[in-house]
DNA sequence: TTTTCCAATCGTACTTTTACGATTGGAAAT
DNA sequence: ATTTCCAATCGTAAAAGTACGATTGGAAAA
């Protein structure tokens, strides 16, 4: 069993909060992310055309939102569909939320 | 007078919020925010004394935020007394709210 | 099997961020 | 006038971020 503090939990709390805000921390992010809203999914493709960006540029921020837990891809073979990952969007509405109060 | 398509008010407010996220993007950062939330303000020595980190660190630190809009300094000879921007913090606020629905 | 297609990864260059100690600046106190 | 105090800024070093073209990988199509 775990023992945390309420000192510990927050400093977690502001971890995952940061990690997730460094994330949207880039307009072409924080639009692939609006667009995936927008249209629940896409592919890496559909992306390159719509931002004026090589496509290895895409790739490296659509890594990014993923390793920060923020979309999830499902290969879809030859093409691979990005969509938000719901949990953890969640997730970080909800710490956005609390911190804003 | 401005002529804006909405388009471009999108890119604008994607723009926004992404500034305001990369200011929130490192925990230092998130923590001093949360302190200020809680204390109203503070000076730039009380945050020396919480965190493990040079007085240069935190002044850079404090620096990105005031840059960002959320914070602003006013001084108090010889302190200087740094506090949320209740305008801007607004604004982001909506912006993040707006963003994650 | 070979070709085709999409996306990830590699290698690279440049910029930005993060952190530090040292120095500077400006106002109050001595 | 000199000292003291707080915080900003400078100079620097190391790490991370952003972008590109080129290459690789893996699955489907030919």
């Amino acid at each position: 069993m775990k023992k945390e503090t309420e000192n510990s939990i927050h400093k977690n709390d502001s971890k995952q909060l940061a990690r997730f805000a460094k994330a949207l921390g880039h307009p072409t992010r924080i639009a692939i992310l609006k667009h995936l809203e927008s249209q629940s999914c896409c592919f890496t493709g559909d992306l390159v055309e719509i931002f004026p960006l090589a496509q290895s540029t895409i790739s490296q921020h659509l890594k990014e939102l993923k390793n920060a837990g923020l979309i999830q891809g499902e290969v879809n073979p030859p093409k691979i569909k990005y969509c938000i990952n719901k949990e953890n969007w969640k997730t970080a509405k909800g710490l956005f939320q609390g911190f804003f109060e």
